[in-house]
DNA sequence: CGTGGGACCTGAACGC
DNA sequence: TGCGTTCAGGTCCCAC
């Protein structure tokens, strides 16, 4: 499921090949893949524009263009990638861009992905909280002091973070040994500077082994990520705890299952 | 402010 | 073989 690194991992595989690209047009065969515009409204807004820089803000990727930028949210089965042909390799692709004798291709098994235009980005600025990657040790105290949402819900919350999902949150609450329901707030200052260097960690460790491919996730390239192979306990219940080999349970929180350690992560 | 449930979707895995 | 069920989960929206 893309999260940052995975995100992170495409930006900067379709970086070289997207910047500098003219649009031509575009190629919507599912129109709710486009949000807040008409397919015809969308393609003016873009058209001959250059493409001067590939971005990513939390979760989303941002095509910045002269004047626009086009927003992109691969959810859970979006994937991004070159190809000669506007049809794309693939039974699920959902839209495409023309550019000049290539087309970036986006398909999406699961439909849930979305795609907009937006000449500023504060509206997407307003759903988001910080950046993981550049929060201060001070500023993960800041964090959550005060917050009274259960750790596993508060790291989910784009609006409280931005870029981290079901998977890192369950790896980086493991390594820190803290329990997921574990109110934000109870968190000793060491604490929450420790939580928060460890979700750095995994983060960037993700980055550099390039994502994690469970299913749907590919690289643009067509490959698969790395990250999976050093899960600890994400899709890991039942198995015995890398740690401590008690038995990894699996509970619910905010809807999405969630794997610890009782013995390990135990509750403040 | 916080949580919980449903909706959006379809493919994979599993039970019978 | 094939049908039906369950699970996967990011975000939005509504109810409490």
């Amino acid at each position: 499921m893309p999260e940052l690194p995975e995100v992170e991992t495409v930006r900067i595989q379709l970086e070289d090949d997207l910047i500098g690209q003219v649009i031509r047009g575009s190629t919507l065969q599912w129109s709710r893949t486009l949000e807040g515009s008409s397919k015809i409204d969308f393609d003016q807004s873009i058209l001959d524009q250059k493409i001067t820089a590939l971005r990513r803000r939390g979760k989303y990727l941002i095509i910045q263009l002269q004047t626009e930028h086009i927003v992109i949210h691969l959810r859970m089965t979006g994937r991004l990638y070159i190809c000669d042909s506007a049809k794309g390799l693939d039974r699920w692709v959902r839209w495409s861009l023309h550019l000049d004798r290539k087309y970036l291709c986006f398909s999406d098994a699961r439909k849930f992905g979305r795609i907009y235009v937006s000449s500023d980005l504060a509206e997407l600025e307003k759903k988001l909280g910080p950046e993981p990657l550049t929060l201060s040790p001070v500023q993960w105290i800041e964090l959550f002091h005060g917050q009274r949402a259960g750790l596993k819900s508060f790291l989910l919350n784009q609006k409280k973070l931005a870029g981290v999902g079901n998977i890192y949150a369950d790896e980086t609450l493991f390594e820190a040994k803290v329990h997921p329901l574990t109110l934000a707030c109870d968190l000793e200052p060491s604490q929450a500077r420790s939580l928060g260097a460890t979700l750095q960690r995994q983060l960037t460790r993700a980055i550099a082994h390039e994502g994690s491919t469970i299913s749907w996730y590919r690289k643009p390239d067509g490959s698969q990520g790395e990250t999976q192979k050093h899960f600890q306990v994400y899709g890991k219940s039942d198995q015995p705890c890398p740690c401590c080999q008690m038995p990894l349970e699996k509970i619910k929180v905010a809807q999405r299952s969630t794997v610890y350690c009782p013995s390990c992560q135990r509750r403040v």
